[in-house]
DNA sequence: CCCATAGATCGATGGATGTCAATAGGAGGC
DNA sequence: GCCTCCTATTGACATCCATCGATCTATGGG
């Protein structure tokens, strides 16, 4: 596996799910979608992604400074990030390039009772 | 603490925050957040959540069976989610009967960059 | 080639958390 | 007043998780 791209293999789900308001959530439904807010449940990742999604893209380098945290804890909560497909990483040159996948916020939004 | 409703005190923040997508969290928004999401990120709580919002209000003894979750355990989580300031509590003769706080649904979908 | 740098992985550790059995509290019915 | 039903709390246990130091991998520059 070259690029960390590659280990957020495919997302877990790709749309899933009415509003949680609207039907019960199955088991297999309920533990896919409580992945992805655990993912959302630490304060060092929700500052990770608004600092990416503010910022466009953003190398790993560029964020241990903003978030107080060592080498690999970064590196360990872009990957918790990633597997939740909520970030994307690309390889270039020396560093790694995290960007948001805007879609998969938006999934999420949706469970919420959005429209 | 006679009502379990009382147990939830008042929501840790009100509005809060602009989208992650627009300006970068600070770290004591992100703690509050990320408490939110925690809250979100169990499979139990979320079928919870979607059972009683479905039904509009439930009791806990209406929780167990499709939870397939022993009575302290259903206790334990409809007390975080009532923390989180995601549900209400109201003991209405023998039993509690639980709902939704819709606007606190809503606050974490407008984190998520909804409008 | 060799070295410096960016990032990922490993191992260890302390703290948080989900779960249930046992127990306590409190509201109604008799 | 006692007994029953529903819920909340406590204690114990196992597991998960965030964190960091140390190490490994790979990319580029000299």
């Amino acid at each position: 596996m070259p690029t960390p791209s590659a280990r957020a293999a495919q997302p877990p789900v790709d749309p899933c799910c009415a509003p949680l308001t609207e039907a019960p959530l199955t088991a297999a439904e309920a533990a896919d979608l409580a992945s992805l807010f655990a993912a959302l449940g630490d304060p060092v990742r929700l500052r990770l992604l608004s600092l990416v999604a503010t910022a466009g893209e953003a190398c790993s380098c560029n964020l241990e400074g903003p978030l107080g945290k060592s080498q690999p804890t970064v590196s360990h909560h872009t990957r918790v990030l990633a597997d939740a497909g909520l970030l994307h990483g690309e390889r270039r040159g020396r560093w790694t390039w995290w960007s948001v996948v805007p879609g998969r916020l938006a999934a999420a939004r949706r469970i919420l009772g959005g429209t």
